[in-house]
RNA sequence: GCUCGAAUGGUGGAAUGGUAGACACGAGGGACUUAAAAUCCCUUGGCUAUUGCGGCUGUGCGGGUUCGAGUCCCGCUUCGAGCACCA
C-alpha cells in the first residue's frame, strides 16, 4: 500500500468535521488555553504559501496543548471590512459584500485543505451585523465615558456632568483636549449645544477639530499608523495635513498604561521597543515665557530644563495660534508670506526638504530665569502637534536649533564645560554646567542630570512652569469617508451628536447606488435613501476605520453567539485572554496598540477581566518569493545561461517559477509560455539553461507566487505543514523555495513505509528494547522543549533522526510507535490519524495523551571525558556514566601523565555532565 | 541620529561555554533498471595527505575573559527592522 495523501487527507478532514472534533466549550474541569491567529483580510488574490506559516505554527501549538490536556480555544475569522473590496466595488459596481463573501469562501476552502484544528462554529466576520453591533456598542460606551486621572481609569460621563453642575471645571481631574475654565453657574447657563461641545473635550470617543492626515487620492483621512513617510501605507499616495472635524478616540489618555502594561506580557523585546517608540514618553517640563509688551505667555515643553540659560531665541510652529497674536505690524507681511509658502507643501515635502527656513515675528520674550530678552521666530521645524507647538531654542545643545541659529546668525551660548560648539552642537546630556547663573538660580558646576532636577524644582516653586510628561502617541482618528465599514450609531439632533440606544443596534450599513462620494463631496453614505432616524434626524455619514472591527474580535470568539453582550461573564472569566497570539510585525503600531487600548477601556468598565489582551505574542517572519530570471541578449531573441551572462549585454526577464526546477529552465515549456518566446534560442552551459534568482516580495507580477493548493495537491497537507516549519526559525523572514520539499515528503513516505511493508501493517506487541526507548524518550524531550520554544524546524530534524534510528533498530513495537505518532500528530495530523486508526485505535489521535519523558531510559553506559590543557592538549577517556564525580576525578588524575601536565598545575575542578563531556579544570 | 536584531559550507539552517557545520536541499559517485522516474548506498567546509585509520585551517573584523568561545565582555564593519526635525 502506497502513501496516498489525497485519499487520507480528504477522509480525515471529513471525519474531523463530521464528529465536531475541534468544537470546544467552556469546561471548568480542564485548564483553558487560548491560541489565536491574526485573522486575515480576505483579498481577491487568495492565499499564497506565506499566509499559512503562522497558522500552521499556531495549529501545532494548539494540538500540542490539547494533547497535554488543555481545553484549547483556537478560532478563526475574517477582517472583512477594507479598502480593496471598496475600490473593486467602485470599479465594477459589485457590492463589496458580494466580493467579500466570495473571497471568504475561497480562503475557507484553501484553509480547510491544510487541516487546521479551528473551531469554525466560532467564526466571526467583522462585516457581519451580529459582530459589528458590538463594535458600535463599544463606540457608544467610549462616547459615554471620560478618562479620570485621579482614578486612572475611564469613568461615566454623567459623573463629570454632576461635577460640572456642582463645581464647574474647578478640580476636575480628567484627560482633555484643552484646559477649560468655567463655574457651575456658567455650566448651567450653557445651551445644550454648548454643553455638548464642552463634553466633547473630555469624552473618550469625541468629535474634534483636529489636524488629520488627509489623502486626496483615497478621499479619506488616515490614522497615523496608516501613513508612513508622508504617503499612505495602502497605495502609496501623498498625504497632507488638514484641519477637519472628525471622530477621534482618546487613546492618548491610556499612553502610560499602554507603556506600563508591556512589562507584564511576553512579547519580543523588539516589538515592545517598537511600541515604546510609538508611545514616545518623554519626561520634561512645561515652562512659560512672557512676551514682552503683551499679556501673552508662551508655553513651551523641554526635556532639557538645565539649558534655559542658553536659550537665545524661541520658535513657534507655523500653525501655532500664538503666531497671529504676537506678530508685530512690521513683520505681518513677512510672516504671512512664510506661512503661505509652508501651507503649499505637503507633509512629505516638508520632511524631505531639510533646508532651514523661518521668519522673525518681531516679538521678544523674556527668559524667566535670566531675565534676558530673546527674539521669537516661526519655523516649520517645530511641529504643531507635539508638546505645545512652541520651543525654547538652545543652539549650543540641540542640533536643530544650532542649524537654525547658524543660518539666521543668532547667538550660541555654550553651557557645558569643554563643549566645542564652533562646528556643531553638543547634544550629549553630560558634563558640568557653565554660564548658568541668574538672579535667583545658579546651576554652574552642577552635572547635567542634577541641573535638570534642580531647574524643574525651581520652576515649580516659582510657578513659572511644571514638570510634565509628554507622549508622542496621538488620539486615533476614527472617521473614514468610505462606504465599506461600520456605520456610526450616531445621529444629529439639532446639530448635537447623539448616540443611539443599544436596542437600536446593530445599525445596518445602508444600500447605496454608487460607492463614491456624493456630488457635494459628502461620504458615500450621503447617497443612502432615508438615512435618518425614525424621528427624522440625520445619521452620521462617516464609517469606522479598519481597526475598529479588529480591536475586540478576540473577545467575541469566546462567546460568539451571545446576543446580550460582546462576551458573557462566564465565558470571559473562563477564557480570560489570549495565551498565545501569532501574527506579523506589521501590526505593531496599529492593531496591537488599538486592541490593547480597547481592551483596557473595557477592563475599566468591568466588561472584561484581564487588563492585557495578548499574554504572549510571536511574530512569524514573512515568506518572500524567490524569483527566477532568464537573460536575453540585447536586441535578439537569444537567451544566455546565468553562468555565461557576463560575456554579453543582457536584460534579465522574470520567468514563471513553474517553468523552472532547481534553477534549470524547461526549454520547451518556456517556448510555449509566451508567443514571443516561441522562437527563442539558448546558449547553454553543460547542456542546461541555468536561471538566475532573486529574493523578492511574492507577487503575481514577478511570477513567483506559490499557491498552497498546488503543494497540497502534489505533496499533501502534511508535507506542506512540515516543510513550512522546516524552512527555518519561525520568527525569521525567509524566501520560499519549493526545491527542498522533497526532503520532508520523503520522510513521510519513509514513515509510512516503516508501518506498511508490502501492504501489511508491521506493528507488533513486541516489548520495546532499551534502544527503542532511548530513541523515543530522546525525541519526547526534544520535541516537547522545541514546541514550547517555537523551534519547530529542529523538531522536524529530530523526527527524521528518530525514524531512521527506529528503522535501523527494526522497531515494530506498538508502544513505541504509538507514542511516536502522538508526538508527530500536531505537525502532520492526517498521516498520524490514519496510522493511529490503522493500529486499532477507535478515537481520534487529537485526544491522545502527550507522552511523559522518562530520564531512566536516557542513561548512558559510558561518558566521554575530555581533558583539556592550556587549550591545546586534548585527551579523551571513557568512564561509566554512573561513576561518582570523586571517582571520575581520580580517573582523571590517573591520566595526569598522559595529559602531560606541567609542573605546578593541579586539578581545580571536575565537572561531570551526564551524556556529555567531563571537563577537568587545571590551574 | 537613537533603539532593537542578525552575520556559520554551494543553499536553508543545527549547536545548556565543551568533538562546529546536526537535519535537509543541491552536487558528485555507485546499486537496481532496456531506459527513465522512484528507491537505496557512499562522498560532500577549505587546504593538504592518501592503498594506512592522518595533518593544518576554519563561525564578518580586531582585542579580551576562560583549561576551553560560533556562544560571554569591549571596540569596529556590514546587513535588516523600528522610531525620527518629537524639543
Amino acid at each position: 500500500m502506497e502513501y496516498n495523501h489525497r485519499e487520507i487527507e480528504a477522509r480525515w478532514q471529513q471525519y474531523w468535521k463530521d464528529n465536531n472534533i475541534y468544537k470546544c466549550v467552556v469546561d471548568h474541569s480542564r485548564p483553558k488555553f487560548y491560541v489565536l491567529d491574526m485573522f486575515p483580510y480576505p483579498s481577491g488574490a487568495g492565499l499564497h504559501v506565506g499566509h499559512p506559516l503562522g497558522y500552521i505554527a499556531s495549529d501545532i501549538y494548539s494540538r500540542y496543548k490539547r494533547l497535554k490536556g488543555f481545553n484549547v480555544l483556537h478560532p478563526m475569522g475574517y477582517d472583512a471590512y477594507g479598502l480593496p473590496a471598496e475600490q473593486y466595488a467602485i470599479q465594477t459596481g459589485q457590492h463589496p459584500e458580494v466580493t467579500t463573501r466570495k473571497n471568504i469562501d475561497r480562503y475557507r476552502s484553501q484553509l480547510d485543505k491544510i487541516g487546521f484544528s479551528y473551531d469554525w462554529s466560532r467564526e466571526v466576520k467583522t462585516c457581519d451585523p451580529e459582530f459589528y453591533k458590538w463594535t458600535q456598542w463599544a463606540f457608544i460606551e467610549m462616547f459615554n465615558h471620560y478618562y479620570d486621572t485621579a482614578a486612572d481609569k475611564a469613568m461615566p460621563i454623567e459623573s463629570l456632568v454632576k461635577h460640572f453642575e456642582q463645581k464647574g471645571s474647578e478640580g476636575v481631574k480628567a484627560v482633555c483636549g484643552k484646559e477649560l475654565h468655567f463655574t457651575a453657574d456658567e455650566w448651567k447657563a450653557m445651551s445644550d449645544k454648548e454643553k455638548s461641545d464642552t463634553l466633547m473635550n473630555y469624552r473618550i470617543a469625541y468629535l474634534g477639530n483636529t489636524m488629520v492626515n488627509w489623502c486626496p487620492k483615497l478621499g479619506t483621512v488616515l490614522a497615523n499608523d496608516e501613513v508612513s513617510e508622508g504617503v499612505s501605507v495602502r497605495g502609496g499616495y501623498p498625504v497632507e495635513q488638514k484641519l477637519m472635524y472628525q471622530w477621534c478616540l482618546r487613546v492618548s489618555a491610556y499612553a502610560q498604561r499602554l507603556l506600563d502594561g508591556l512589562e507584564d506580557i511576553e512579547w519580543s523585546d523588539s516589538l515592545k521597543e517598537t511600541q515604546r517608540n510609538w508611545i514616545g514618553r518623554s519626561e520634561g517640563a512645561e515652562m512659560r515665557f512672557h512676551v514682552d509688551g503683551t499679556d501673552i505667555d508662551l508655553e513651551i515643553f523641554t526635556t532639557r530644563a538645565d539649558t534655559v540659560f542658553g536659550v537665545t531665541f524661541m520658535v513657534l510652529a507655523p500653525e501655532s495660534k500664538y503666531v497671529d497674536m504676537i506678530t508685530t505690524p512690521e513683520q505681518k507681511e513677512a510672516v504671512k508670506e512664510y506661512i503661505d509658502s509652508i501651507k503649499h507643501k505637503t507633509e512629505r515635502e516638508r520632511m524631505i526638504d531639510k533646508k532651514v527656513t523661518g521668519v522673525f515675528t518681531g516679538a521678544y520674550a523674556v527668559n524667566p530665569l535670566s531675565g534676558k530678552k530673546i527674539p521669537v521666530w516661526v519655523s516649520d521645524y517645530v511641529l504643531a502637534g507635539y508638546g505645545t507647538g512652541a520651543i525654547m531654542a538652545v543652539p549650543a545643545h540641540d542640533s536643530r536649533d544650532y542649524a537654525f541659529a547658524r543660518h539666521f546668525d543668532l547667538p550660541v551660548i555654550p553651557l557645558i564645560e569643554g563643549a566645542d560648539v564652533s562646528e556643531q552642537s553638543f547634544d550629549a546630556k553630560e558634563g558640568k554646567m557653565i554660564n548658568s547663573e541668574g538672579p535667583e538660580l545658579n546651576l554652574n558646576g552642577m552635572e547635567v542630570k542634577e541641573a535638570i532636577a534642580r531647574t524643574k524644582k525651581f520652576i515649580e516653586e516659582k510657578g513659572i512652569g511644571k514638570v510634565k510628561v509628554n507622549y508622542r502617541l496621538r488620539d486615533a482618528i476614527f472617521s473614514r469617508q468610505r462606504y465599506w465599514g461600520e456605520p456610526f450609531p450616531v445621529y444629529y439632533k439639532d446639530g448635537i451628536p447623539t448616540m443611539m440606544t443599544i436596542d437600536k443596534l446593530p445599525l445596518l450599513l445602508p444600500e447605496v447606488d454608487k460607492y463614491l462620494p456624493t456630488e457635494s463631496g459628502e461620504p458615500p453614505l450621503g447617497r443612502a435613501q432615508n438615512w435618518k432616524t425614525a424621528e427624522g434626524y440625520p445619521i452620521e455619514l462617516n464609517t469606522m476605520p479598519g481597526f475598529a472591527g479588529s480591536s475586540a474580535y478576540y473577545l467575541r470568539y469566546m462567546d460568539p453567539h451571545n446576543n446580550d453582550a460582546l462576551v458573557g461573564e462566564e465565558a470571559d472569566n473562563y477564557w480570560r485572554n489570549v495565551d498565545l497570539y501569532i501574527g506579523g510585525t506589521e501590526h505593531a503600531t496599529g492593531h496591537l496598540i488599538y486592541s490593547r487600548f480597547w481592551n483596557k477601556f473595557l477592563y475599566d468598565l468591568g466588561k472584561v477581566c484581564e487588563p492585557e489582551p495578548f499574554r504572549k505574542l510571536i511574530n512569524q517572519g514573512m515568506i518572500q518569493g524567490r524569483s527566477n530570471f532568464v537573460y536575453r541578449i540585447k536586441d535578439t531573441n537569444k537567451f544566455v545561461s546565468s553562468g555565461l551572462k557576463d560575456d554579453y549585454e543582457v536584460t534579465p526577464i522574470h520567468v514563471d517559477i513553474n517553468l523552472v526546477s532547481n534553477d534549470i529552465l524547461d526549454l520547451d515549456r518556456f517556448r510555449a509560455w509566451r508567443p514571443e518566446f516561441a522562437t527563442a534560442e539558448f546558449i547553454l552551459e553543460d547542456g542546461k539553461y541555468v536561471c538566475g534568482y532573486a529574493v523578492e516580495k511574492m507577487s503575481k507580477s514577478m511570477f513567483n507566487v506559490v499557491n498552497p493548493d498546488d503543494i497540497v495537491e502534489r505533496y499533501g497537507a502534511d508535507t506542506l505543514r512540515l516543510y513550512e516549519m522546516f524552512l527555518g526559525p519561525l520568527e525569521q523572514s525567509k524566501p520560499w523555495d519549493t526545491n527542498g520539499i522533497d526532503g520532508v515528503n520523503r520522510y513521510l513516505k519513509k514513515l509510512w513505509g516503516h508501518f506498511y511493508k508490502n501492504g501489511t501493517l508491521t506493528v507488533t506487541d513486541a516489548k520495546p528494547t532499551a534502544d527503542n526507548l532511548k530513541t523515543l524518550h530522546k525525541l519526547i524531550k526534544k520535541v516537547s522543549a522545541d514546541i514550547e520554544n517555537f523551534s519547530y524546524n529542529t523538531s522536524i530534524s529530530a523526527f527524521m533522526i528518530a525514524l531512521s534510528e527506529l528503522v535501523q533498530q527494526k522497531c515494530t513495537s506498538r508502544e513505541v510507535l504509538e507514542q511516536y505518532l502522538i508526538l508527530l500528530a500536531p505537525f502532520a495530523p492526517h498521516i498520524t490519524e490514519e496510522l493511529w486508526h490503522a493500529m486499532g485505535n477507535t478515537t481520534t489521535i487529537c485526544d491522545a495523551r502527550w507522552p511523559e519523558y522518562n530520564e531512566e531510559y536516557m542513561k548512558e553506559s559510558t561518558v566521554k571525558m575530555a581533558v583539556s590543557f592550556n587549550g591545546k592538549a586534548r585527551y579523551t577517556i571513557e568512564v561509566p556514566a554512573d561513576m561518582p564525580a570523586a571517582e571520575v576525578e581520580k580517573v582523571a588524575l590517573a591520566h595526569e601523565g598522559a595529559a602531560k601536565w606541567t609542573d605546578g598545575k593541579t586539578v581545580r575542578k571536575v565537572i561531570v555532565v551526564p551524556g556529555k563531556i567531563v571537563n577537568i579544570v587545571v590551574g
